[in-house]
DNA sequence: ATTATCTATAGATCTATAGATAATGC
DNA sequence: ATTATCTATAGATCTATAGATAATGC
């Protein structure tokens, strides 16, 4: 069973997190985790008897639905026009670490078990694609935009999340400085036709 | 001393190319690499005394060197338009396995050796972004664009690359059917001020 | 003699389990 | 009694080394 909820469970869960996020499941190791804790690897499995895995599926399905939810949130926040909302979207993901789809799809997920690969593909769809989809979508029908690729343009917008941090990584600013300039992009790209 | 070239090696070579960039350095054992291609773990050190840093850092070089001069030369066969340029370029990206920059840096990189990362971050810097921020460059030059932000247009393209890929894998469908789409979108963006 | 493999194994590291310990809450 | 750690260690896995074997090329 796994142990009820708890400060120091919270703790493990935000550093697990942390570190799965910016590494991926196999470059991490327990020891990793519980030495930024200050504890030894083994009391990791007094919060997550399930091990490692476990403790990377929750994590991982955390941060997927927060991811969700932030999206949701940033998309009714920005207003009715799609500008409005992906800046919105934009904003919430810059300030929050980049979800690797492409090494979670290729690395991590054949590290798990089949079921828990299935949940997380399915829940990753549904938090980061789905919300963007439906953006285009509803630009379209309000007549926005006469794009109907609408899964390609969520796959590019959340990859331009990750180029712009790319683009800060290499030039050694801060992400935030390219937001406008990409955003810009972008949009004039979706809306010019 | 690293072994000489011969066809045995090469083979070594293309199988770990493969599997690193899929799934990353620590996510990849030397006994992976052998039972594709039918050997013992062992075996590898006959071709790579160095063990299984030095085989990582020699298939990711040659990546990069192959992706710097296919690059270069799609540059070329683009015409002088940036907007032929870049569809060489794009045509050439997803006609290989997408080098993941993102996990590169923040996964592979720690767990290698400084003098072998500092080579490899500074071989992709001008692999990947200075061709196409030299691209950009001149097309200001030209007057194609007015953008002057080089370096984020050079991240923003690579990822867009990524994101085709992403969104291909999500819809099931073939990269090459969402290029057009993506590069319209890019490019309009681009072009547009 | 060189090339390309093999077996066997040492040593390191990693996950996971068992059981002890100490502090706090009833 | 429950919570949250610890030590010790088994068992699995991984990298790397040593030395043997077989085939081919001079």
């Amino acid at each position: 069973m796994t142990a009820a909820p708890s400060a120091a469970r919270e703790r493990v869960q935000a550093v697990a997190e942390r570190l799965f996020a910016e590494r991926g499941y196999k470059a991490v190791t327990l020891r990793d985790i519980a030495q930024e804790l200050g504890i030894r690897q083994a009391s990791l499995y007094y919060h997550f008897p399930g091990g490692k895995e476990e403790l990377y599926v929750t994590v991982t399905r955390h941060a997927l639905e927060r991811h969700r939810d932030g999206i949701e949130q940033a998309i009714r926040s920005g207003g009715d026009s799609l500008a409005g909302q992906l800046r919105a979207v934009a904003e919430w993901l810059l300030q929050h670490p980049p979800l690797d789809l492409v090494r979670m799809v290729q690395a991590d997920m054949p590290a798990i078990s089949a079921d828990h690969s299935k949940e997380l593909l399915q829940l990753a769809r549904e938090a980061l694609l789905r919300p963007l989809e439906n953006l285009f979508a509803e630009a379209r029908a309000r007549g926005e935009t006469k794009r109907s690729d609408d899964r390609l343009l969520a796959a590019l917008f959340l990859s331009m999340a990750d180029g712009i941090q790319v683009g800060a990584r290499f030039a050694e600013s801060e992400a935030r400085a390219y937001l406008d300039e990409a955003l810009d992009t972008f949009l004039h790209g979706v809306l010019s036709r």
